[in-house]
DNA sequence: ATTTTTGCAAACCATTTGCAGCTGG
DNA sequence: CCAGCTGCAAATGGTTTGCAAAAAT
């Protein structure tokens, strides 16, 4: 359901799971074993995903989670400053937001896929913006919505016979 | 749940309604005695609001409408081009995307405050990204998320004595 | 007359939660 | 040891749907 533009990945002094061991450890909660299971999962590859994924790719192995230790931790990550939540349908979609550059979405309303992209004119955008109205600003999101070129071929075939 | 920051309002030539009765005529369906008090109701002020919000409305006065045409209707109004949906919590959230300019919005994650903003460096990135990818553009949502005036200031409400 | 729409209640489905027992530090 | 965690099953809450009665053209 979704597709990276080959965003290399960013420099980062802690592994997650170490970084996902210090923010337990400030609140005086523990990694566990689901815990590690998880973020081990997710961080193995640059997938955007969702709770219902990570259940059906971890019931076969021998390390099963049960979903609401997902869903538990989905949350915790997303608070740790770990992953992003993406809300392009009913379902919340993931992705990493350590160890990968700030980027931004096209979103294929016809194939849903995703692609990212990196422009440094939204981050000024987003610091004018934020000061003209006071605003702290903590993130933003930039999605752009549209048919990509595989089904914008897809839709009309025949275009370029037309002219012939 | 929503607030605008001043954007007029843009002419157009026909009204909602008569653009949702075009709508429904194409496709051979109909405007309703229920559909046309939504839509009145929809577009009589420029706010964001949400299903349950438009049931609770209308819920007092004579022109009630069950829960179930609310959310048939609101799919319709968004097929029409009349509104656009913002996912920005567990529910759909609504606003208008006729007779309105185009805008974006920074959201405020204490108080769920929504002010709309213009910059039109937005479309234009948005146009070279397209191009650069591809991608026939349909639409954007820029959003930027923080902390409000507002909220900055009750979290932090005596940050300036303590400088005395 | 025929097709679409409505309202109700029931179904759905992603997500959350209560709880008894398990586990990590 | 003991606060915090897990898994299960049940609850939640927004949204959708089946269906019989009602309305629109």
């Amino acid at each position: 359901m979704a597709e990276h533009a080959p965003l290399s990945p960013m420099l980062v002094t802690d592994s997650p799971e170490e970084k996902f061991r210090e923010f337990l450890e400030i609140r005086g909660e523990k990694l566990t074993e689901p815990r590690r299971i998880l973020i081990r999962h997710i961080f193995d590859s640059h997938k955007h995903f969702d709770a219902d994924e990570l259940v059906a790719d971890l019931r076969a192995s021998a390390r099963k989670v049960s979903r609401s230790t997902v869903y538990r931790t989905l949350r915790l990550l997303v608070e740790a400053g770990l992953l992003r939540e993406l809300r392009l349908t009913n379902r919340t979609a993931y992705e990493h937001d350590y160890g990968y550059p700030s980027h931004d979405h096209l979103h294929c309303t016809e194939c849903n896929r995703v692609v990212e992209f990196n422009n440094d004119e939204i981050r000024k955008i987003r610091e004018t913006v934020s000061l003209e109205h006071g605003f702290r600003a903590e993130g933003h999101r930039f999605m752009i919505t549209g048919i990509c070129p595989t089904c914008s071929r897809a839709r009309s075939p025949r275009r370029r016979l037309d002219l012939i």
